[in-house]
Parts: structure tokens; sequence; C-alpha cells
DNA sequence: CTAGGTCACCGTGACCATC
DNA sequence: GATGGTCACGGTGACCTAG
């Protein structure tokens, strides 16, 4: 899951090595919430980095995502689903252990940018104000 | 579906006013594909700016797209759940009937930029090569 | 009117720095 | 090791102009 570099252009970067800071990713601790590969613990559990960013953001931003398919358990979360539905993806975060204690805090510009803007989201969003 | 001007402070724009140039939306034809408000025919039917663009881009870059679930036919398309699938939601706007034709081909750098990148788009998107 | 085009905005996740 | 943080990237759609 690793991204090529797009600030080389890829026509000329036929060399393109899949793992250049690969070996950061552990072969035998696939992430508990999409099966991808991890980087380690996360927030409690073996997460991939997509999943671990997800959750933080999500906590930061005192996200609630609704199931617009009002699926009530859960929609499949897997490497290839795992953008389809964010209720059910940060839901399942949380039934395989993820902690939302061990997410911190954080007062950067950036953030309160996001939560200001985030009181004028369109209302059809899966995004629930609190 | 008209979004807030978020280069305005919006703590400060409390007399926000949704429809600034809303006057562009029709309000008896909705969009064929999804049903939102349209702002008029584009590429046969009417569409809203969204599926427009949507359709416009997928035909200038060439994508096809894969529908994770599966769905033999289609996933549903509404409002609510109208990113949730882009395989479906284009193939729907086939459906309704627009048409590619009416897309004129553009040659700007910046598409050609993408269509390089495109090349080395992870595999495990809903995108599919040519 | 419907084309084409723009661009502010957002979510994502790979990567890095720090502890 | 697991935090926090960064930021390039792509997609989106509201809005604009051109014809
Ligand atoms: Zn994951
Ligand atoms: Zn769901
Ligand atoms: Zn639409
Ligand atoms: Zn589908």
């Amino acid at each position: 899951m690793e991204a090529p570099n797009y600030s080389v252009l890829p026509i000329i970067d036929l060399e393109y090595n899949p793992s250049p800071a690969g070996d950061r990713l552990l072969l035998n601790s696939p992430c508990e919430v999409c099966g991808d590969h991890s980087s380690g613990k996360h927030y409690g559990n073996y997460a991939c980095d997509g999943c671990a960013a997800f959750f933080k953001r999500s906590i930061r931003l005192d996200r609630h995502y609704v199931c617009k398919r009002g699926n009530p358990g859960a929609c499949p979360i897997d490497k290839v689903l795992q953008n389809q539905c964010r209720a059910c993806r940060l839901r399942k975060c949380f039934e395989v252990g993820m902690k939302q204690e061990a997410v911190h805090p954080s007062l950067s510009i950036a953030d309160v940018d996001q939560l200001l803007a985030l009181k004028w989201l369109p209302s059809l969003t899966d995004i629930v104000l609190p």
C-alpha cells in the first residue's frame, strides 16, 4: 500500500522500488481493522497507517459518523472497502479495542479551523454534529 | 447542496445566506442521476453540478471503475449515497442517457499530469486501467 | 442555455520527527 | 516501540466565463 512518489515524474521513474521505506511494515501483524499491513500498534492495536490516522482524526475532531446504508452493525471493512463507510470503519476501530484516551488533544491552528468549518458542513454527509 | 464559503470565517458569517447564487438551481428538474437539485442539462440530461463534473472527469480521464461491492447492476445512487460507489454512479450516468460525445477532450497540462499519474495509482482503488 | 474551466476545500495515508 | 505532526495528492462540486 506504499504509494509511489508522485513528485518524481512517473514516466521516468521506471526503476520505481515498491519498498523505499517499506521495511517499516510488519509482515505478520496485519491491521486489525482492515487487514492491510500494519506498522505496529496504534492506540492499542495493530493498525495500518490509514486506520491509525483515521482514528486520530475522528477523535481529535470529535467526529460522529452515521452509516449511510443504515447497517445496524457493520458494513464490511477490509482493505478494499475501507473508505466506503466511515461510520462502520470507526465502529470497528473501537470494536477491536483502539483507545481514544491514547489520542491526545492538539491545539494547532489547522485543527481549530477544521472544527469551525465542521459546523458548516452540508447536512447530507455522513457526519453528525455532536 | 450549495456549500458555504469557507474562505469567510464561519463564526462571523452568521448572516450566511443559503442562496447566494442559488437562483442558478432549477426547482423542478432534479438531477436524473442522484436526485439533487440540477442547474440544467449537462451532457444530455438534467444533472447536478456534482454529477456533471464527475461525468466529465471520468470521460476525460477515460476512467473505468469497478463496483467494490460487486453489485451486478447498481448500488443505490441518491444524494446521500452518491459518492459511495463511483462505478455505479457512472453507470447510472450512462443509463439515464448522458452522452460522452458531449464531453470534449482537453489538452491542459493538468490533465496530462493526471493521466500520467493514473498509471501509478495503487491497485486497490476502484479504478481499473483501460 | 450548456459547454469548459477554476479552485477552495476536504480526506487520505505515507512518511518523518520526537519521545 | 508508539506517539504527534506534516503534506503531497486526488476527488469534489460550487461557481464562473465563453459561445
Ligand atoms: Zn487498516
Ligand atoms: Zn456502514
Ligand atoms: Zn447528481
Ligand atoms: Zn456499486
